[in-house]
DNA sequence: GGGACAAGTAACTTGACAGTTACTTTTACT
DNA sequence: AGTAAAAGTAACTGTCAAGTTACTTGTCCC
């Protein structure tokens, strides 16, 4: 009765407590960096005292790992779940970033402080670079995707035609005259990487126009 | 005779202060983005009191504003410096950003930090930008560019694929296992790039090998 | 119920930093 | 030379924010 009570509905709960605080991070970070957040208004928008913050997280740095920690976890997902030939999602992985603007902005924040200095434990994120790289070799092998091309310096242009429009709002308005929030500037990015992708495939030496028909917006349905 | 001492060598020389000033700025904000920067480390690296600092910019708002403002006319003529077909030197772009990093931290903190809200003029940013996309419709028009691309979206990858690099040294680091200040990381992505641009070419219809013969890489030679 | 410990609060300390003030030195002009 | 304005300095002020301390409230278990 009075378990129940407190294992759930509570004001007492220090998980739901440790979970506002690195919601209201995320939030506070993604926003302003770590040097322009504010510990304060981390808390007041978890609804909680400094000082517990303090306790669960130890300091500020700490926190901000913590944030970057699990965000990263949370899309280690992402090649895993994007659909087979790996140009062709890109407008997929476009879409999904747009949805997590504050991600990219993180990762952007991290990059600025620290540079190349690692600032987490940087195990899965090498993992998940092998496998895509891996995944971009056996394409080649198979024919689908041309061997001229190194396959890191491909992944990493494909991050960049994702990453950018997110990561330099300004630019992206100051050539399309659109907001990157637009849900227009969006739709005219995913068609061009869409169309990019397709460009980018080796032509089929023979096959004509029904040569491989119609995959193209597979993702689209697969999200819903 | 005292008038040129005065003018040039003298210790009182307050267009040299404010050059030092805004070259210790560039240092700092680079390095450190708009709060993290101290007008302080500022003064102290440009060998001034902080007290002539403000006296010339206001306030360090207007400090970082200026140190943008010169960043931007100095690079405006990138564009016009570029050799022709705008895609080909890409790899020309890069090897120029890279020569020139804090430019690049310089925007991607301003991002950050005010998003899309304008924080200098943009009338020449914009003019520049207006440019280039004339630029890529007229290589379409002449059917050196295929027109199935939008030239603003292409603008916009085109300018991924430099600076992302840049932007997001760790991310590159990661994938491709060397550090982006690194000489060999700056040869590979030049390379990348010059097949990048080669493969998205519409192919000659009928040219053979010897169509349009090494014109590749003659922005090396032009740079020395 | 009572005591031990976890969760929570508010007020405080300490240092840092943007911006200022009161004062001195150099230059420019007559 | 004399003087006014520009260029320069060091020491100061007020604010703000990270991290701490001393204290209160709720929870769990006997």
């Amino acid at each position: 009765m009075k378990a129940a009570h407190s294992k759930k509905t509570g004001c007492r709960n220090p998980l739901h407590s440790q979970e506002r605080i690195l919601e209201a991070a995320l939030k506070e970070f993604a926003a302003k960096g770590f040097a322009g957040a504010r510990v304060d208004a981390i808390a007041g928008r978890a609804r909680i005292n400094k000082r517990m913050l303090y306790h669960y997280f130890g300091d500020k740095k700490g926190l901000f790992r913590e944030v970057l920690r699990r965000k990263l976890a949370e899309r280690s997902a992402w090649l895993a779940s994007a659909p087979e030939p790996l140009i062709e999602s890109l407008p997929f992985w476009f879409h999904i970033a747009c949805r997590d603007a504050e991600w990219i902005r993180l990762l952007e924040w991290e990059a600025l402080q620290w540079g190349e200095r690692k600032v987490i434990d940087e195990s899965h994120r090498r993992e998940n670079a092998v496998r895509a790289i891996e995944r971009l070799r056996q394409q080649q092998a198979k024919g689908l995707l041309s061997e001229e091309f190194d396959p890191g310096q491909l992944l990493l242009s494909m991050m960049a035609l994702i990453a950018y429009p997110l990561a330099f709002p300004q630019m992206a308005r100051l050539i399309t005259g659109l907001s990157v929030s637009d849900p227009d500037f969006q739709r005219q990015r995913e068609a061009f990487l869409h169309q990019f992708a397709m460009a980018f495939q080796p032509r089929p030496a023979i096959a004509g126009p029904q040569g491989r028909p119609e995959r193209s917006h597979s993702w689209k349905s697969a999200l819903k």
